[in-house]
DNA sequence: GATTGATCTGAACGCTGGTTCAGTTAATAT
DNA sequence: ATATTAACTGAACCAGCGTTCAGATCAATC
């Protein structure tokens, strides 16, 4: 037998991907076989290589993609000019992309050793260049006298820290809905950041 | 060729658990092999199982020690009745604790996905008891009117995160020495759960 | 309705994985 | 000296790995 019906190269190469992270991020990238991959697609392990080269390109497109997205988006956003509106618009923006995509990102964080050292590099670039973003937020603040840290590097890997931790625990139908935990969090991000702290 | 000269058991077992704890903590659980382990002790693959009764048991070891010496370590602390003050301890007393061990520290998160169901309700049980504490202590400042956050909860696992992503930036010859970076968490931990916070 | 090309199968390839175990070695006890 | 035993080797087992590829199948084209 072979395929059954119909074209599905459209179909067939997002079905894989989709597998692919899916069981990336339940077992791991080392832990998952093209076979595990293969079945939950319904076709045969040799069929995976017409979409990619090999396992380390799969999982390479996936991390890369999601960084991509998630510098594309912040790109697009347009962010207020008052230092705290801006904190509270990032908040919002960033656990609202991180929340949607849990397995991603816990990939993102996970499998980075399993990289290649070149495709590596190429995601922690694009990482450092976020990372910046959320420096030069907090430094501007500071500057502004809006936010008082002790330490401007230092509070920008807190914050990121604390928000993307939200994907361990946060699921949609929890106690709390996504608007009342970006409330919950630009207020508590405010306090880390020193908004309103005494001189 | 056995073994070269005089009784190694002593010395071995030890040997392949840190061999195994550095390698996990580099490459992942899945991607060692037991004779790469073997390899770094300088043994034989098959030495191993004198030690160990698989490859399992050598990942659960490390994670459960792990946690029992959290929990332990904590009990033996004296913490102040200032809920500002046990804070500060808190802050000091994590920081440290996980700063020295970072293998630890990673594996702990990231390798909970391959032990078996029961290994793994052993560590999670363990983890929750170090959660609960946090909680309680957030709770207790709250209600008396030292700290002002937004949910107790959510503050909990904010702090945890925060603190803990530290282990993935920190090290030891950096531009922070350990004792700066405990002041730096520590008031950044005060500002995160509204210690002097306007009513 | 024959041809073509994209899509997939099924079987195989060479290799490596965790694990086992009979046998070897050297320290210890007799 | 001899026997015993803990510690280890070296080789093997077999299941499973990522990957390849000749051939089968079907949609689209002429």
């Amino acid at each position: 037998m072979a395929r059954k019906t119909g074209s599905h190269s459209e179909i067939t190469g997002p079905k894989i991907k989709q597998a692919a992270l899916e069981l990336f991020a339940r077992h791991g990238f080392a832990a998952v076989t093209m076979r595990q991959i293969a079945a939950r697609v319904g076709v045969q392990a040799g069929a995976i290589y017409n979409y990619t080269p090999d396992k380390q390109a799969l999982l390479f497109d996936l991390l890369h993609g999601h960084m991509a997205d998630l510098l594309t988006r912040w790109a697009e956003e347009h962010v207020p000019h008052d230092p705290v509106a801006a904190l509270d618009h990032f908040v919002a923006f960033h656990l609202d992309f991180h929340i949607r995509r849990p397995e991603l990102v816990f990939i993102s964080y996970m499998e980075l050793r399993n990289l290649t050292e070149e495709n590596f590099k190429a995601i922690e670039e694009k990482r450092s260049r976020y990372e910046k973003i959320v420096y030069d937020m907090i430094l501007k603040g500071v500057r502004s006298g809006d936010f008082q840290v002790p330490d401007a590097k230092i509070t920008s890997f807190a914050l990121i820290a604390m928000l993307t931790g939200v994907v361990d625990w946060f699921r949609e139908d929890g106690r709390l809905s996504s608007d009342e935990l970006t409330r919950q969090y630009c207020a508590l991000a405010r306090q880390t950041l020193g908004v309103n702290a005494p001189a």
